[in-house]
DNA sequence: GCGTATCGCGTTTTT
DNA sequence: CGCGATACGC
């Protein structure tokens, strides 16, 4: 696909994730700071500042609309800023912490709070742009990293040590699958629809802070006979990671919370400190993160939240959009701030947008103008299938250049992560550099977990998730062995003597020698760095073993891990990073210098904007989801256009092929999405219908300087190895999906049904179907 | 018979 | 890539 020397490169850009791992320790340092400083207690103006980005000039106070700037910097006590995409909410709120060290605030009092580390950077550095010198220090951060840092310190309070592993989502299915099997239950006997739901419920009903129970009635009301077995996995799967000390995402939330909440100490010593708490993207936190505010700012109310409801798209996560609607009851005497003026798009992109968000049930009602007037209205392009959609994007994307956007001002955004597969074929066959993001994350394959898994039990050797999976990595060694090993070591005092003293049995006795030997050397060893060299020579051999086939590229990744973790002197901080918020797989946008397009999932693109902006995909099915209910998840995905629509500044383009493959392989005409469909008219312009061909030839028409002509065969031949005339009734065929069959009926086109034996009656199209003569 | 190795299938978004 | 179903080995 990619070819050797665009290879090179991106491999090349991959390891420049340095930078912004540099940006990472400047940030963990604030938390740092505000670490050390929580635990002295309320603390005087410390010595100690932190340059932000000093080289960067500061920007001009009288950028900000005069009305905006009393509205939003005048007010004490609670504010609630809510405004549209591109109103520049971020920046009110930069400008506010300005304000209030203009009025001699220090900055050590300023706690700035968000959902991503992206966007705390972002909004650190738009404060080192404002403010001077010798206020570049203001303490920001995630939720989570900020929990952390907390529960590390005052753990011991709350009943857990400080010796705690971080664990994400797919780690909590591991333990669902230990629990599933140490209670005796199987997905068969529960009839569960499937384990995700399983782990949706028990850690939405956590975030949510819904009782189990209530969420079932209301949400699944068709396990409800099951609801016993449920209550008892959540409580053992509570047990589970408290006996373990593991920790996953809800449960440093609600630590946070009990520490404000139990800990008198604590909550003296955070509250005291941050006379004044904001908080950006507010319409992403959860429950539990809404009552930490209100816990923080005891006492004061000093506290500005910052979001638009109309951009809330992590529900499914327990984000919910009703904590802006609730924060005026929550804080009395909160002012409102309304940003409508919209500082990014031009007048017909915005028109567009209002219309999208303005057929929404429910919502703070604004309506966004800007000034920025714009003749170009938004373009819908209906492409006969994928295929057509990649070109028209790539033709595009390349007047585009030409007309002087650079590329790096251009992005592509979809639904789901596979919906550019075609796309990215095609640009790469154009020779246009891209940058894919929110796809899979650097710590998500299992080459890189398997590496990692090692570092997370030196940092915590109770990691019973961990020790499973690097035990199963033996010869010999499967699920039980493992299980039956790790509980032996779970349990015991001295966990890695308890390895090397486990009785193993005959066939697997030499693996086990080896990592226990492994482990004792790494006992001996403080710099992670060396840690993974040792590890590594351990890990080569199966690693090269599991994966053979593909390896040279894992092994590239692997090299990637060992250069993000050469900058760590600290395992803990290294292995909280990596889980907190792992390193994408591809560069991250960090990297100034890069002139690529981007590629990207809507989730993955909150809060960026670029000049032109492909939507692509917007079918029925596709977009919404198809699984997307009417209803709360319906209104979901409307948003989720909204948030997509409104990252372009000038150029957007929509688009959707008119033809989509089925999950058998089949090809499904499909309308536009209903999003669209339902948009008052003139809002946007149609590409002319391509020249006038038939169905069979719809290849042609877009490639320019391309002759039509060989498009067509290049795509089918390869694909169609039976002509029609090869066929009968009663032949008999094989297909790559549904197995063999035999032709029953031939259809007068290029199509016919076949009686698959194991699948039943299928009409093929012959153009797309892959057959073969069976001749036996 | 228990437990491990193998094959084939389907796949939303993610702090 | 990880799940379930099926097939082999101790």
């Amino acid at each position: 696909m990619v070819h050797g020397e665009e290879q090179d490169r991106t491999l090349k850009s991959n390891l420049l994730y340095t930078p912004q791992h540099r940006c990472q320790s400047m940030f963990q340092q604030c938390c740092d700071e505000w670490a050390t400083v929580v635990k002295s207690g309320p603390m005087q103006s410390s010595e100690n500042t932190i340059d932000i980005n000093p080289t960067h000039p500061a920007l001009d106070l009288a950028d900000l609309n005069p009305a905006q700037y009393e509205a939003v910097i005048r007010t004490e006590g609670p504010v609630l800023v809510i405004a549209g995409a591109g109103s520049g909410k971020t920046r009110t709120l930069v400008y506010r912490v300005a304000h209030l060290l203009e009025k001699g605030v220090s900055p050590d009092n300023i706690l700035l709070l968000t959902f991503t580390r992206k966007s705390s950077q972002e909004m650190l550095w738009r404060a080192s742009r404002l403010l001077n010198d010798s206020c570049s220090r203001v303490v920001g951060g995630t939720f989570h990293g900020t929990a952390n840092l907390l529960l590390r310190r005052y753990g011991s309070h709350l009943g857990f040590g400080s010796s705690f592993t971080i664990i994400d989502r797919s780690d909590a299915e591991g333990i669902i699958n230990l629990l599933k099997s140490s209670l005796g239950l199987t997905g068969r006997d529960l009839q569960f629809p499937t384990r995700r739901v399983i782990i949706n419920m028990i850690s939405g009903a956590v975030n949510k802070s819904i009782p189990l129970e209530d969420l079932i009635y209301r949400q699944y009301v068709h396990l409800s006979e099951h609801a016993d077995d449920l209550l008892k996995l959540q409580q053992h799967y509570q047990e589970f990671k408290f006996t373990h000390a593991l920790m996953d995402y809800d449960d440093l939330l609600v630590n946070w919370k009990r520490l404000l909440a139990e800990v008198p100490e604590a909550r003296q010593a955070i509250a005291a400190r941050f006379t004044h708490i904001m908080v950006d993207e507010y319409q992403d936190t959860n429950l539990v993160q809404a009552e930490i505010v209100r816990l923080l700012a005891y006492g004061h109310d000093n506290v500005m939240v910052v979001g638009d409801d109309s951009q809330s798209i992590y529900s499914f996560r327990g984000a919910d959009f009703y904590n802006i609607m609730r924060f005026p009851k929550l804080f009395p005497d909160t002012h409102i701030i309304k940003l409508e003026e919209n500082y990014r798009s031009t007048q017909p992109i915005l028109s567009l947008t209002n219309d999208i968000i303005c057929q929404a049930t429910e919502k703070y009602s604004k309506t966004l103008f800007t000034r920025l007037e714009g003749t170009i209205k938004p373009l819908l392009f209906a492409a006969a299938d994928e295929r057509e959609e990649a070109r028209f994007v790539a033709g595009k994307i390349k007047e585009l250049v030409a007309s002087g956007v650079r590329c790096q001002e251009i992005a592509v955004l979809f639904r789901s992560g596979f919906h550019s597969y075609k796309l990215e074929i095609e640009l790469a066959a154009g020779g246009l550099e891209f940058e894919k993001r929110g796809g899979l994350k650097l710590t998500e394959s299992a080459h890189m977990k398997d590496a990692l898994s090692f570092l997370r039990i030196l940092a915590n050797p109770r990691d019973n998730l961990s020790w499973n999976r690097v035990l199963l990595h033996l010869d010999k060694v499967g699920p039980k062995t493992a299980q039956k090993i790790a509980a032996q070591i779970g349990q015991s005092s001295e966990p890695f003597q308890a390895l090397a003293e486990y009785p193993a049995g005959k066939t697997w006795e030499a693996g086990m020698r080896l990592l226990a030997s492994l482990f004792a050397d790494l006992l001996e060893e403080k710099v992670p760095a060396v840690m993974f060299e040792l590890i590594m020579v351990y890990y080569q051999p199966i690693f090269e073993r599991l994966y053979h086939d593909d390896y040279p590229m894992r092994q590239k990744e692997l090299e990637q891990l060992r250069a993000i973790i050469a900058e760590y002197a600290d395992l803990q901080a290294f292995v909280d990073d990596t889980t907190l918020d792992p390193p994408e797989a591809v560069s991250s946008h960090r990297v100034e210098d890069s002139e690529r397009l981007v590629l990207s999932t809507i989730h993955s693109a909150k809060g960026l904007e670029w000049e032109g902006v492909f939507i692509i995909g917007l079918a029925e099915g596709r977009f919404p989801h198809a699984k997307a209910e009417a209803g709360e998840q319906w209104e979901e995905e409307r948003r989720l256009l909204y948030v997509a629509a409104t990252r372009a500044k000038k150029h957007l383009f929509l688009s959707y092929p008119k033809e989509l493959m089925t999950p058998d392989r089949q090809f499904r005409r499909v309308g536009v999405s209903p999003f669209l469909a339902e948009l008052k008219g003139g809002l946007f312009e149609r590409v002319a219908e391509e020249r006038p061909t038939s169905t069979l030839q719809m290849g042609q028409g877009y490639g320019r300087g391309e002759s039509a002509v060989p498009s067509i065969p290049h795509l089918r031949k390869s694909r169609s190895k039976v002509a029609i005339t090869d066929l009968a009734k009663g032949v008999r065929v094989s297909h790559a999906f549904f197995g063999t069959g035999t032709v029953a009926v031939i259809h007068g086109g290029r199509s016919v049904d076949v009686q698959f034996e194991r699948h039943g009656l299928k009409t093929l199209h012959l153009d797309y179907a892959k057959l073969t003569i069976v001749t036996e």
